[in-house]
DNA sequence: GACGCCTATTGCGTAAAACGCTATATTTGC
DNA sequence: GCAAATATAGCGTTTTACGCAATAGGCGTC
């Protein structure tokens, strides 16, 4: 069934002659002749009733009328919709990112965006920035927040969004294995120390390249998914912890602890966004790409 | 516009895999390729985000896709229920009569038929029986009752229900001018009785033929359209009239008028139903025009 | 009552379009 | 890095659709 067909019986039915409904339509009576056998064959029923003569229509043919009419009218609507709906970016936008991401980086990050595309809807999953990447690489989230790693996969694109430092954080409330001299680091006094660590992700391989360097084997009192959680471990007195100062510093239980001043350092690490390369070509996801590329000059 | 690729898009939108798509389909992949192809050009707006390996709908692919599985519904819809009509007859049939036959055929003709086809409707016009074959010919109505003329016109069909005779009546008050022996009719004793006829019509036209037999001009007091006004002004006292004795059978005023059984009588006339014979191919009329036929062996 | 006009329909030759096969480019998983 | 997978463009063939001209039939008119 073609949508010529429709028009055509409207145009017939509106003006009841071949001749001039044929002009109408700009094409030939034989064509329309048959657009409406075409009609009435699929239909199976008789549409209009017609001879050399007369032209007319059966209650049917009434009734089809009404049809016709408003398929096209709802044709021509949808057409606009979407012009109007791709004029303006819609759909959803899926992001992941951890808890101290969704509070520090992501107003920044969408306030703007959100009054120039407000038919752009968000989808915020917060967790474990060490599932982050797979979490894209899978197509389960368009975008986001998480350490970079040192080797990008190739199908995913990143830009930096600020560095963090990740330090080693204590209880303030005292306690006897806490390490004496945090600043000249001895193998001996971390060896009995309760770690609590990421069980993944970049922070938890940073952690483990330093205790190795140190010669150390550190004793793992719990392995936590999320840094937030760490710093909640440790506020309560369970051992000290390896988290991004970032997360720290958006902490409620900023007080419970204290950053231990170690050396040598842990290192700096870029958090940044990443996304699908091949999703960059989505373009809610391109326009929310290249905002944040513009942000803050 | 094809309905077939609304159905290829739906097909597509649900396996995400021009293969297997285009197995549903019964198609070719390359097919399916370009209606899409081509559906997204008549909307100007990407339905489907492709490339070699990955197949996902876009926000207005998923409104699309409601809209299209809407109107295919639709679709389904209007042919169900243009066949179930098409099972059932309906529409509507308009009858012209006088208000006579409206009270004595009617009844009998439509009470089985209407409960046989209770899609159909009736519009009844009555009015004056000289211009039911009029209304019938231009189109007006479908059918009327009426008496049937010496040389009925070729485009119509006719079915005779009954046969009635015309009557003199006469006020039963009395009257000067009231024939004296209306059994053996003389000329002079009918030029001066002022007579109430139908201005035109089956009926004026035997009054006449009868009283140019005669050999007598009459006095003609009115010309009335309807026969049943003719019965009115007799019983009033304003003169004789000649009507169809079934219109005296039906009337409220029998009372008022008597009947004046003239030497020689008038004729009798057919009484039946008339149709367009190209409206005969319409089922409704068939259908109708069928019964009456059949009616009361 | 025969003739001529009007008009929907059909036959047929041509034009267009749609289809499927094949090759290609590109991506992904091992 | 290679092989499998897969959407798409090119191209030859088939199918379909179009319009012209002829046909058939109804209707008004002389």
């Amino acid at each position: 069934m073609d949508f010529r067909l429709l028009k055509h019986f409207i145009t017939l039915s509106d003006t009841l002659h071949f001749g001039r409904a044929s002009e109408l339509c700009h094409t030939s009576p034989s064509t329309l002749s048959r657009s409406l056998q075409q009609l009435e064959n699929e239909l199976a029923t008789t549409l209009i009733e017609r001879d050399n003569r007369h032209v007319s229509l059966t209650p049917q043919g009434m009734h089809f009328q009404r049809y016709a009419r408003d398929t096209l009218d709802q044709w021509e609507t949808i057409k606009r919709t979407l012009a109007d709906e791709a004029a303006q970016l819609t759909g959803d936008i899926s992001i992941y990112c951890s808890v101290t991401a969704s509070y520090s980086f992501l107003y920044e990050l969408l306030s703007d965006f959100r009054l120039q595309h407000p038919g752009i809807e968000f989808k915020l999953h917060t967790g474990d920035p060490a599932n982050a990447m797979n979490r894209v690489l899978s197509g389960d989230d368009d975008m986001a927040i998480t350490p970079r790693p040192r080797t990008p996969p190739p199908a995913l694109a990143f830009k930096s969004l600020t560095r963090s430092s990740l330090v080693f954080i204590a209880p303030t409330s005292p306690a006897e294995w806490l390490p004496h001299t945090p600043e000249s680091s001895t193998a001996q006094q971390w060896e009995t120390v309760p770690m609590i660590l990421s069980e993944a992700g970049l922070s938890r391989e940073y952690a483990d390249t330093w205790f190795r360097a140190l010669g150390v084997t550190p004793r793992i009192y719990a392995q936590v998914a999320g840094h937030e959680a760490i710093v909640s471990m440790v506020g309560l007195g369970f051992g000290v912890g390896v988290v991004p100062k970032i997360v720290l510093d958006n902490s409620p239980l900023a007080e419970s602890v204290k950053i231990l001043h170690v050396k040598p350092e842990l290192p700096y690490y870029d958090v940044g966004l990443c996304v699908l390369n091949r999703r960059l070509k989505r373009p809610r996801i391109q326009a929310l790409w290249e905002a944040v590329s513009e942000r803050r000059p």
